[in-house]
DNA sequence: CGAGCTCTTGATGTGGCTCAAGAATCGTGG
DNA sequence: CCACGATTCTTGAGCCACATCAAGAGCTCG
């Protein structure tokens, strides 16, 4: 499960794509930040901030924290030896990280943007789950969201076209960052992240980008700026 | 959510596969059977035989019911509009269904082989989450792994090529029905499930499992009864 | 023992990947 | 505020892994 491992090209296995660089290491500088908990966890709670493009924590490393982000955008990412990577989630404000992973964390937790997190001691945070029934509650019912996230995505993954996936996400995150209504998105993660997230390359992620554009389904202001001018026929091209 | 629209074709979207057959519903007959939980909630559960193809429940439909599996193989199946299918999991002894879904069923419930299951109705199953932290917290152990398997197969359906996810497939399998140490597995899916499961075409499956035997890495008796060759260059091959 | 599956194999097609330039965009320092 | 180097994004040409289409070959179970 640990992350850099010397290159062992099979005979034949798709050509090796160059392991995206090491983030640097998060300083985890504390800084002042209202908790804004409704358990007993927000006793045990440290603030950190992050700087964009730093590494909160690496798969493979023990699992000493878990996180809440308060603000900012991070991903989710896991490499196979060969440094072909896939992005598991976005987390965005109030989404948690690390209490699904046992002995070490599955998936590293990087920083897209400069972010505002919570770090809980593990120890501390799993005996407040235990103490405290209305955490553990809370908890359990956060895994169940992420958990169908995850079903949803392989539902995407695994039998969609490139703009189905496209539109999914699209959708997806529109929803999230601004409520069922809202027609606008500003992505905080780059073309080769949406690209690793859906399985597809930058290529055919900006390729279908144009497409939905000439389709009249969205418009960008800056090439991470989008606007959906047809969320129906959006919809529509996701399925489901 | 539900699982019979009728079919709107986009203009060009990959065209229709005929939806799997809809199974039949379940009879449920009740059958004598020791529960074997550990926790309060063998008071409340139901021992329920379900037979080989029959549906336990539809995606859409309320969920009612919990269910634990006692004996036999199933699978968690959804369905787009257009009938392209995935196969979230195959569940086994052990396994859990139906305790992450909210308001409905997400996926579909399926027999693949003769099944003994033990059915608790959700109320009383949430219940007794809320009254035995014991129960609480094993269902969150359950769903921490039911979650950290959605991700390995992120993983193998967003980047691995098709021998690697059949190699990944079977590794799996075959500890889940034999342990860390065994070389056999029967296994209870027919080609299509394994196909919808890993993303793949039938016929893909079908030539990489020649392939495979061509490479001495595994060999048939029997369409279904896999064994494992060479594991060590099955693993190398499935990667990570 | 034969009807209906499921599985295998072959021929051909194609969606998305790879390789290769450019064009925008963004930081940064002068 | 602008120049410019670096990064990210777009676009094109060609290719390849896997899908599709089409037969057969085994199984399985009335």
């Amino acid at each position: 499960m640990a992350t850099a491992y010397a290159v062992q090209q099979h005979s034949d296995l798709p050509r090796m794509r160059p392991a995206p660089p090491p983030p640097r290491k998060a300083e985890a500088g504390i800084i002042p930040l209202l908790p804004g908990i409704t358990t007993e966890l927000h006793r045990i709670g440290t603030p950190v901030a992050v700087a964009r493009g730093e590494e909160v924590c690496a798969a493979g490393s023990p699992t000493d924290y878990v996180y809440k982000v308060v603000d900012g955008t991070l991903r989710v990412s896991r490499l196979l030896p060969d440094g072909r990577r896939h992005i598991a989630s976005f987390l965005m404000k109030g989404d948690f990280f690390g209490f699904a992973d046992l002995g070490d964390y599955s998936h590293s937790l990087e920083a897209l943007t400069d972010c505002a997190l919570i770090r809980y001691p593990r120890r501390r945070f799993d005996a407040v789950l235990e103490a405290d029934p209305q955490a553990g509650q809370q908890m359990f019912r956060l895994l169940c969201q992420q958990f169908n996230a995850a079903n949803e995505l392989l539902m995407t993954l695994s039998r969609k076209t490139a703009a189905e996936r496209l539109a999914t996400f699209l959708i997806a995150m529109t929803r999230r960052q601004g409520g069922a209504g809202s027609r606008q998105v500003a992505l905080a993660m780059p073309r080769v992240d949406i690209a690793d997230h859906l399985g597809l390359t930058i290529e055919t992620v900006s390729r279908v980008v144009t497409q939905l554009r000439r389709q009249k389904l969205i418009d960008l202001r800056g090439s991470n700026d989008v606007m959906l001018l047809n969320p129906d026929g959006l919809e529509d091209l996701a399925g489901d």
